[in-house]
DNA sequence: TCACAATTTGAGTATACGCTCCATTTTGGA
DNA sequence: TCCAAAATGGAGCGTATACTCAAATTGTGA
């Protein structure tokens, strides 16, 4: 939409300002008065350059989603895809937060964000189980995508437990269902 | 609140009006008007038995949790907690979902609900840690706490996932966790 | 039967939301 | 320098929400 450098400019402020209210006020606390608002912009200008509200909080999760998973990290351990995991939740909770209520409710248009939520979830399992037939030498494909598949559920599954406790001691379990899935 | 005959009734069509949405359209999708057009109740009927819209969605999500694990169920196998789990999954996959979606969001009211869901993981964590105990004779009271938890958290990433896509084997690989939980 | 409390009605209030419209100003290429 | 396109400000629209209130009706115990 934005064709000149004010454009791109103020574009870049509510893409800011979205990310900081999802953060910290979580998707119900992102109105689109608070977007303007922190952006120091108004609402007619925010929709000469989105087509709603919706669409700036769709690219916001997508690239946070992006973030999560740069590469398909050929060599990657099954320890250093829970790191990254961990890292993910722990750098940003409550946008994590987000992210599973998007998924859960379709809080969001039902359609796009939902198919890339999911392939983005196929596009990671894939990966968990080529670091786990790398971690456990002797097995099957087959087997190696149900270890991938659970150790990706228990790792949501906790990461759910830490938004409902943020004393959690997410990280040390996660480390845990790594080793379990290597034995 | 109710007194007369005609109040319980209109009470219980209210949180039975309430119950059948929360499967059917989820939190969103189940307003006030949505809830006194089933009832077949006015909105004034409706705040002459409850104190909010919160309160009686509170009170359906909170029968819904103390269905699902009815009793302490002294020798219950692992095998059966598990199996207890699908069933309330699959039963109600959507009011499933409501339940994360308030944990997660902690769309009401913050305080009562999420306390209560906490509560009623405790209390989950506990049972399972007993089943776990009592499955792998030679395990430590602690190891078998971090097994429980890895089991429910690997149970809720399943839940999660099955949200996301309908036709995930849940179940399946439900028992899958209970078989790795056990060895 | 009767008095009074419980219940029901349904119009009405307050508020928040996403979004639109359009006059005005700014931008940057020719 | 000119001028069409882009960007901006800001009032305001339409709608949906949870909730209130006074009046009418109904149920119950005495």
């Amino acid at each position: 939409m934005a064709r000149y450098q004010a454009g791109l400019r103020t574009e870049a402020r509510i893409v800011e300002a979205t990310r900081d209210l999802l953060g910290e006020v979580g998707l119900e606390g992102t109105t689109l008065k608070a977007i303007c608002g922190r952006a120091s912009v108004q609402a007619g200008s925010f929709y000469n350059l989105f087509a709603s509200k919706e669409a700036v909080v769709v690219r916001v999760v997508s690239e946070a989603i992006a973030a999560v998973a740069p590469e398909p990290a050929e060599d990657a351990t099954v320890e250093d895809l829970v790191e990254a995991y961990i890292q993910f939740i722990q750098g940003d909770p409550t946008l994590a937060a987000v992210y599973t209520e998007i998924a859960i409710t379709g809080a969001l248009n039902d359609g796009p964000m939902r198919e890339r939520i999911a392939r983005h979830h196929r596009q990671r399992l894939e990966i968990f189980a080529g670091a786990v037939r790398q971690s456990v030498p002797g097995i099957s494909p087959k087997n190696a995508v149900t270890r991938a598949e659970l150790l990706l559920a228990a790792l949501h599954g906790l990461a759910f437990h830490l938004a409902l406790e943020p004393d959690f001691d997410f990280a040390g379990l996660a480390r845990r269902v790594a080793e379990f899935t290597v034995s």
